[in-house]
DNA sequence: TCCAATATAGTCAGTACTGATTAATCAGCA
DNA sequence: TGCTGATTAATCAGTACTGACTATATTGGA
């Protein structure tokens, strides 16, 4: 997910922050496009801090126990940059987890495979729905610039979960097809 | 990838295997859409033969070294049956690794971004051209069960893949007519 | 027949990630 | 005012994965 881009761009236009409210800044700024866990972040603010990219300066504040604020460095300002350049390289290798199902389905009745398939596809148009909820709701998002970049992933989502559905179709379809042909 | 599924299922399918044997059965079989790298197969084949559900009998031939050859056991079989039920779920949930630079393009001139985002719409068709290559080759996969399901599964890659191509479409027009409202 | 290249089979040490947990503070309300 | 649950802030120990490496066997050609 090229976390350190995230850590690296919001620290450098949010200024300095603690790793915690770094998290949701970038969970709310990109309306949960990037959802990085909390270990995840302290995990790679501490490579950043040992590459020299941002500095965590300690402070103790009652009985809390230590806490740090991160600021970005100038040399990380410089990686960020780069960062961004190798970001640019945009490529796109999806991974489809559930299609191990498909080389195996000899071991599965095709009528249970249909109706799978069907429930999939009513589960798909739901988030299909929420999306364009949480689209309406990204439109709250403070900037400008950030509001329309937020247009640009969500329509991103939207173009892939269609094809999603639209494979699933096609795929039911052949299935069904087949199934007529050489009926069990 | 449910890398256990793959290989319970392959060692099911066709018979007691080495290690680097299965990694490049299932390669073969599912023409690449799950290359799951050699380290990895044993790694799991390790946590597998604790958890019961493969068994490796060591065997020294000659002056080489050690090396196993897996077999599914009965309560791997169920297990498979468990993991191809959880698999039928059908849980879809993109990552855009890159689209990290939308929420940054402000460090970047529009002239450059719209360039490389065609750049990037010409490398997927290239993709997709290799991705139809792949599938006439694809069609060479042995028995006509697994045959039919890698057409679906290149099918899947298919719609993605246009997908990509036509988020990309769209979103190089919005730029563009952005820019045009607003020549900088 | 000897050698280089490739194929076969596997290990190891390190990276990336995260669920579960800890610990203090704060807001609401009985 | 004392208790409860949510919020803020962070750590730890474990899981999953893989690049780089080791070592033998086989094969095609000079």
């Amino acid at each position: 997910m090229n976390i350190p881009l995230y850590l690296l761009g919001f620290l450098s236009r949010c200024g300095p922050q603690h790793g915690y409210r770094l998290k949701r800044l970038i969970a709310e700024m990109t309306a949960d496009a990037a959802d990085i866990k909390l270990p995840t972040v302290y995990y790679h603010l501490d490579k950043l801090q040992l590459q020299g990219h941002v500095t965590g300066s300690k402070s103790q504040e009652g009985k809390r126990p230590e806490r740090s604020v991160y600021s970005i460095t100038e040399t990380g300002r410089k990686a960020l940059q780069d960062m961004l350049a190798e970001a640019l390289q945009f490529d796109y290798r999806p991974k489809f987890e559930a299609d191990a199902v498909f080389f195996f389905i000899d071991s599965i009745s095709k009528d249970v495979l249909v109706t799978t398939l069907n429930r999939y596809r009513e589960r798909l148009e739901a988030v299909l729905a929420q999306l364009d909820d949480d689209r309406e709701e990204g439109a709250a998002v403070p900037d400008m610039q950030s509001r329309e970049m937020t247009e640009v992933v969500f329509s991103h989502y939207r173009h892939h979960y269609l094809a999603e559905v639209s494979w699933l179709s096609d795929t039911i379809d052949r299935l069904v097809a087949k199934g007529s042909r050489i009926p069990s």
